[in-house]
RNA sequence: UGGGGCGUAGCCAAGUUGGUAAGGCAACGGACUUUGACUCCGUCAUGCGUUGGUUCGAGUCCAGCCGCCCCAGCCA
């Protein structure tokens, strides 16, 4: 993997002061998702996070599942994550589940009981939450906050042995119910759950809640530093809280870190799952989507996720990342290695007037003119060709130099070619060109006779291969971040635009996921699941820019 | 005065003990060009939410304001 220095940013400053002053020999992270959905960009951040930061000091990162929650979780889950963790260049040193320490994490729930610092309280759902308080008022004490260790310890096995229903009782850490933070009143740690688990089935009944669970899953594997997002911060007294009372070895430490978003798309799951509810995407992988395997089909590099990923940082702050920076990082990443090659999108019949019937040659062409290990091709040259519809113009504005009547211009690899006729239906609609080439302006032949402003790109009509392009537009238009369902509203009508045109007949060759630059427009990539036998389909992955303006 | 955070350019973001505002994206000029691409060169914060204070010196320290985000799941 490229090791491309990252900028600094206030969790590796903690680390370089813990190795500094001896504190932590040995950096270790993890990463912890709940199997419960699909991975996004937002997750690629957190990955890539945690996977460095131990890289660049030689520590390990474990692959993490928190799986406390069996209503919710899949194994299904599972394995797509396994593969996007491995898909953006990672291997984790160990693989866990929080279910792995299901036995130990009930362990330490009696030692907190014997403690006095753990009680089993009968109030209902309903009864905790409003003896909790509010924000501004203290909470009340249960009347089970006192119940004797014995009794405690007691009810606590039973509760494991299955003899309450789901909602009976619950385990509760003892800590202050007049706290200003509301996780510290006398937070649910244990619930009953007679539920299947994905992973221990049957086993248990009693479940252990994230800020029990997750404090002690960390310490059990031995992690430093654990990193979460903002929204944990208020979480941090309670997981410091647990791994001092439950007398781990390890006392891990949790960081917090602005999860990512970033403009023109959603990044919940929520309205990620809405929207492939509604049918308004197809499915969790379209190509439109953040999810990494709509990036990783939509032909986004693991480099390219990777490298973005680096460059916006890590910090504290609530901000939106320009989604204009993942594109620059993906035409970075392929420019080196995307063979160019030509493709006209929306076709316009080209007849070269002079050039004999039945004739054909074939030219030599770069395969990355940036690249030349990449090596050349050969592409055929005829009578007729097709060129984008957008390259020429009967009445063009000033600086416009491509094809229009009168006028020459290059056909990149080929000849230059001058427009003498346009060709009309009855609508007046433009059906053809005809024009002249000259012979002695071939390509590679050093002809310096006189000059073009303009270079266009075409494909030989006779052996055009038909293939269908799919061209991406922002999910979500600019303009406010709209919360809850409003969000739909700002849909984006035109986020996938379907042509239909040809590519080189070398395409033909072209497999699930290669990526091109096609010359003039962009790069793309061969959709895995719409391309056939009979036809590619190309999803453009990022266009190219362009300063043109009419 | 519930508690916890955050505020550096259009967007991200660096800025260890106060010493005179990195870098990337975007944008805009120009050079080059068989991609209106790439590359290269240049421009882009007398300014760090704001008002005061301390200091020879403040983005960094202190005080007060303002704004934004998070928290009342037996979710994570």
């Amino acid at each position: 993997m490229e090791n491309k220095p990252t900028q600094s940013n206030y969790i590796k400053n903690i680390i370089v002061e813990d190795l500094k002053t001896g504190k932590h020999r040995e950096i270790v992270t993890r990463f912890p998702p709940e199997p419960n959905g699909y991975l996004h960009i937002g997750h690629a951040k957190s990955i890539v996070l945690n996977f460095d930061l131990a890289d660049e000091f030689n520590g390990r990162t474990n692959l993490r599942f928190d799986d406390t929650n069996p209503l919710k979780e899949e194994t299904e889950y599972v394995e797509s994550i396994k593969e996007d963790v491995k898909w953006l260049g990672y291997e984790w040193d160990s693989l866990f589940f929080g279910s792995d320490f299901f036995e130990e994490m009930y362990n330490k729930a009696v030692l907190l009981i014997k403690k006095g610092k753990a009680y089993v309280c009968d109030l209902s759902a309903e009864e905790i939450r409003t003896t909790r308080g509010t924000l501004k008022e203290p909470g009340k004490e249960s009347p089970y906050r006192n119940r004797p260790v014995e009794e405690n310890l007691d009810l606590f096995e039973r509760m494991r042995r299955g003899e309450f229903k789901d909602g009976e009782k619950v385990l509760r850490a003892k800590i202050d119910m007049a706290s200003p933070n509301l996780n510290m009143r006398d937070p649910v740690i244990y619930r009953i759950a007679h539920a299947a688990h994905h992973n221990t089935g049957d086993k248990w009944c009693i479940y252990p809640m994230y800020d029990y669970a997750h404090p002690l899953e960390d310490a059990f594997e031995g992690v430093t530093h654990s990193i979460c997002t903002l929204e944990f911060e208020d979480h941090r007294p309670l997981y410091d809280w647990v791994i001092e009372e439950c007398e781990t070895e390890c006392e891990p430490h949790q960081y917090e870190f602005a999860r990512l978003d970033m403009t023109n798309t959603v990044m919940s799951k929520r309205k990620l799952k809405l929207l492939v509810d509604e049918k308004i995407v197809d499915g969790w992988d379209d190509p439109r989507l953040p999810t990494i395997s709509g990036l990783r089909r939509r032909g986004y590099t693991p480099e390219a996720i990777r490298n973005f990923v680096r460059e916006i940082g890590v910090a504290k702050s609530n901000s939106i990342v320009d989604a204009r920076m993942l594109d620059h990082f993906v035409r970075e990443d392929l420019k080196m290695k995307a063979p160019r090659t030509m493709a006209v999108l929306r076709p316009l019949k080209v007849v070269i007037t002079n050039y004999p019937e039945g004739q054909a040659e074939w030219l030599d062409a770069e395969n990355n003119p940036e690249n030349p290990e990449m090596g050349l091709r050969k592409i055929p040259f005829s009578r007729e060709i097709y060129v984008e519809q957008d390259d020429f113009m009967e009445d063009p504005p000033k600086k416009y130099f491509r094809l229009f009547p009168g006028n020459e211009v290059r056909l990149k690899h080929a000849y230059f070619i001058k427009c003498n006729e346009v060709i009309k239906d009855r609508d007046g609609n433009i059906t053809e060109l005809h024009c002249t080439y000259d012979p002695e302006t071939k390509s590679g032949t050093d002809f310096t006779g006189r000059k073009v402003k303009g270079t266009i790109h075409w494909v030989d009509a006779g052996n055009a291969v038909p293939a269908e392009f799919r061209l991406y537009e922002p999910l979500i238009l600019d303009g406010e971040k709209e919360e809850s369902a409003g969000f739909l509203d700002n849909i984006n009508p035109n986020s996938l635009e379907i042509l239909q045109g040809f590519v080189e007949p070398a395409m033909r060759e072209a497999k699930p996921q290669d990526k091109f630059q096609f010359f003039r427009h962009g790069y793309f990539s061969v959709d895995p699941q719409k391309t056939t036998g009979e036809k590619p389909v190309f999803n453009r992955i990022v266009s190219l820019k362009s300063s043109f303006k009419i």
